[in-house]
DNA sequence: TCAATATAATCAGCCTTGACAACAATCACT
DNA sequence: AGTGATTGTTGTCAAGGCTGATTATATTGA
């Protein structure tokens, strides 16, 4: 495992520095599910990192992005990103206060709302789009092209 | 994305319930990060929950079977599994108190603990790998032994 | 040798994330 | 109208993890 840049501790790890045996061991090693949590903890660190100048988290991205094809309700976002209606709240609160949403009341059910992406959020989501992007070849340019499609497909089967 | 279980919704996800498209829109699609940080959640959640009636974390699981070639100081713990010191604190504590290790001083540097796996650890460690292999193959139940020696070979690449 | 510096572990405090319970307003069904 | 479900909101709480200060020990350099 490589020296991972993670933004929250004070210095950056650098397995070089261990002395003994720099791998993982090999129950470790074998797990897929521990790989992808490894993998996970780097990509959230570089990810937390490259979006700090935005503001906005992956979370705050992700909700961004669904908006692109219209609105929705803050329940219908939940169940897409997976994340509880109580999060949802606090999480276009804060959208909006950025101007990049809007609640707009959905008039066929007074209880929801439209949260509609504004013109100010479809500009910040192409600058979020295009860090993000950035980033991402950056955490898989050890991968050939072909590999990173590889590991598209593996993954949607996973997830799937 | 299948129907997610996420021990702590209340209910699990099922995308066959909202109306819209049930996919998620192209750019989450194509960045693998984002699949990566998808499939972390589902497998922290399928753990967490497997983990359950042994009262154990992954972190706890890490740092047994990083005790199983030889007792390490602390620091060394953390820096091979990327933990700051203070969080290794806790998590020695707990197994310390679970009887599954102990905290021996290193006679070489009185600053710093051995800390070593008990026998009971050793058992517990075993019972553990056995449910986390189980859970493992589950979650990657979707593929071919191929493809997971592949997305092995991948996560390492990207890890490395 | 001894003072300055660095390191190991610990502790207290704090922040962040995110879930749950309870509530009011609204809808849907009978 | 009445019952029950659903949307959004608030308050609360637990888990995870970091910062900073402290103590004890090691290491370095004049």
């Amino acid at each position: 495992m490589e020296a991972d840049f993670n933004p929250k501790l004070k210095k950056p790890i650098q397995l070089d520095e261990v002395e003994g045996p720099p791998n993982l061991p090999p129950p470790l090693m074998v797990w897929n599910s521990f790989l992808v949590w490894k993998t996970f903890e780097k990509i959230k660190g570089q990810l937390e990192q490259g979006l700090l100048p935005t503001g906005l988290k992956m979370p705050h991205n992700s909700v961004l992005t669904m908006l692109q094809a219209g609105p929705l309700s803050q329940v219908a976002l939940g169940l897409r990103l997976n994340t509880d209606r109580t999060t949802m709240v606090d999480l276009v609160d804060e959208l909006e206060h950025k101007s990049l949403v809007e609640r707009r009341r959905n008039p066929n059910d007074r209880r929801a709302y439209d949260v509609t992406l504004t013109d100010q959020g479809r500009q910040v989501l192409a600058e979020l789009h295009q860090i993000i992007t950035e980033i991402d070849n950056r955490l898989f340019s050890r991968l050939s092209e072909n590999e990173r499609h590889q590991m598209k497909e593996l993954l949607l089967k996973v997830l799937e």
